[in-house]
DNA sequence: TAGGCCATCTGGTCCT
DNA sequence: AGGACCAGATGGCCTA
C-alpha cells in the first residue's frame, strides 16, 4: 500500500493527531476534576472556580474512559491526585499558551526563537502556584494540629474512638483535668472522686459531662451543668451518692448495677476515703482565673512523664499559665494547699509513694486509672 | 430542618 | 520573598 510520504503531509498529520490528543486530555481533565469535586468535595483544593464541575465537554463523559492510573489514584491518595491534577492543569494551561501563540507572529512571519516575553498570565500562574502551596501548607499544618488533639484525647479522660470528643470539648476536658489532677497534688492525698469529677466536668456540655459521668460509673444526672456552666449537684446528697450504694458492698460502684450510663464505661477502681465530705469549690475553678496565691512560681515539677513541664519557664509563665503554680505544691506547701479543694493530710505528707521523675506516680495511676481501660 | 462540628480555602499579618 | 499562623467564610455531614 502507498502511503504518502512527503513531509508537509507528515506534518499534518501529525499536526492532527496532537489536536486530538490535546482534545482527549483536556476531556480526561474535565471530567476528572468533576468526578473528584462531587466524589471528594473536602479535599478538593478550590483553585479554580471557574472550572468547577462546569459540565463543559467532561460532564458526560463516562467515568470508564478514565485512565485507570488516574482513577486509582483518586481512588488511593485524593492528595497525590490532587497534585497530580494540579500538575495536569498546568500543563493544559501551557497547552492552552501554545495554541493561542501559535507558530507565526501578528505578519504572519514565522516567530523568532529566544526567550519568550514574560507576560502578565505567568505572574497569574505563579501566585496562583503560590496559593496551591500555601493551602496544602495550611492543610498539612490543620492535620498535624488534630493529630496532636488526637493525642491529646488519649490522655484525658474518657478516651473513645467511638465517642469522639470534640475539639473544644476535648480541650476544656483536659483544662480541667490538669486542674483537677493539680488539686490532687497540692492536696497531697487521694482526692474525693465527686470533687474530681465535677471538677472535671466543669464548663462541659451536658453529652460530655454524662460521659465523663458515665466512666466513672456514676449518675449523671448528679453532675448537671447549668446555664453558665456550673456543675450543680442535682441529686441527692453527694455524701450519699458517693458513698452509700444500698444492697451493694462497698466496693461496688454507683450505678455499676443496671446503669443507663455508657455501657462501655470504663472498669471503676474505688477509692478509700478517709475525710469528712468536703465543699466542692473552695478554690476559684478553672474558669474563674487564677487562683489566688501568694508565694513564688516555682519551676514545675515532671511528675513521670506525664506533667512534662519545662523547668525553664516560658516567657508568659505568669500570665498564660496560671495551672503551672499548682503542680509545684510539694508534700509540706500547706500554704497553698489549705486553700485546696483536696486537703493535705495532718500529717502534712502524701500518703501515697510520690517519686519525682521517671518513677512511679501510684495516686496519679489511680485517678488515671479510673478512667482509661 | 436547624444547629453543631468539621475540613478547607483564603487573605491578612507577622516573622525570618 | 516566603513561610507560619490566624480568623473569617463556606459548604458538607450528622444528629436531634
Amino acid at each position: 500500500m502507498e502511503v504518502p510520504w512527503d513531509t508537509e503531509h507528515v506534518v499534518s498529520a501529525a499536526t492532527r493527531q496532537k489536536k486530538l490528543q490535546r482534545r482527549f486530555r483536556r476531556a480526561i481533565w474535565e471530567h476528572a476534576r468533576c468526578t473528584l469535586i462531587r466524589g471528594n468535595m473536602l479535599t478538593l483544593p478550590f483553585e479554580e472556580p471557574h472550572m468547577m464541575c462546569e459540565p463543559r465537554f467532561g460532564a458526560n463523559y463516562p467515568r470508564e474512559n478514565l485512565p485507570e492510573s488516574l482513577e486509582k489514584e483518586r481512588q488511593h491518595d485524593p492528595d497525590r491526585s490532587n497534585s497530580d491534577m494540579r500538575e495536569a492543569e498546568d500543563d493544559i494551561s501551557d497547552r492552552d499558551e501554545d495554541e493561542r501563540e501559535g507558530d507565526h507572529d501578528d505578519n504572519g512571519l514565522p516567530k523568532k526563537r529566544g526567550p519568550r516575553k514574560k507576560r502578565p498570565g505567568k505572574e497569574m500562574d505563579r501566585s496562583k502556584v503560590r496559593r496551591h502551596e500555601a493551602n496544602a501548607r495550611e492543610r498539612t499544618r490543620m492535620h498535624s494540629l488534630n493529630d496532636a488533639l488526637e493525642s491529646l484525647r488519649k490522655v484525658v479522660p474518657c478516651y473513645s474512638k467511638t465517642q469522639k470528643l470534640s475539639k473544644i470539648e476535648t480541650l476544656r476536658l483536659a483544662k480541667n483535668y490538669i486542674w483537677a489532677l493539680s488539686e490532687t497534688l497540692s492536696a497531697g492525698k487521694r482526692p474525693d472522686l465527686l470533687a474530681f469529677v465535677q471538677t472535671l466536668c466543669k464548663g462541659l456540655s451536658q453529652p460530655t459531662t454524662n460521659l465523663v459521668a458515665g466512666c466513672l460509673q456514676l449518675n449523671a444526672r448528679n453532675f448537671l451543668t447549668d446555664h453558665n456552666g456550673e456543675v450543680m449537684f442535682s441529686g441527692r446528697s453527694p455524701y450519699d451518692a458517693m458513698y452509700s450504694y444500698p444492697g451493694t458492698d462497698m466496693n461496688t460502684p454507683p450505678g455499676h448495677s443496671g446503669s443507663n450510663l455508657d455501657s462501655s464505661a470504663k472498669p471503676f477502681r474505688h477509692y478509700s476515703y478517709s475525710g469528712a465530705y468536703e465543699p466542692y469549690y473552695e478554690n476559684p475553678s478553672p474558669e474563674g482565673g487564677s487562683p489566688h496565691f501568694d508565694g513564688q512560681l516555682s519551676p514545675p515539677m515532671n511528675f513521670n512523664g506525664i506533667f512534662s513541664l519545662k523547668h525553664d519557664d516560658p516567657p508568659d509563665y505568669g500570665k498564660s499559665s496560671h495551672y503551672g503554680m499548682r503542680y509545684c505544691s510539694a508534700p509540706g506547701r500547706t500554704a497553698l494547699a489549705h486553700n485546696s479543694m483536696y486537703r493535705v493530710s495532718p500529717e502534712g505528707r502524701f500518703p501515697y509513694d510520690l517519686h519525682v521523675r521517671s518513677q512511679s506516680f501510684q495516686a496519679q495511676g489511680e485517678v488515671n486509672g479510673s478512667f482509661h481501660n
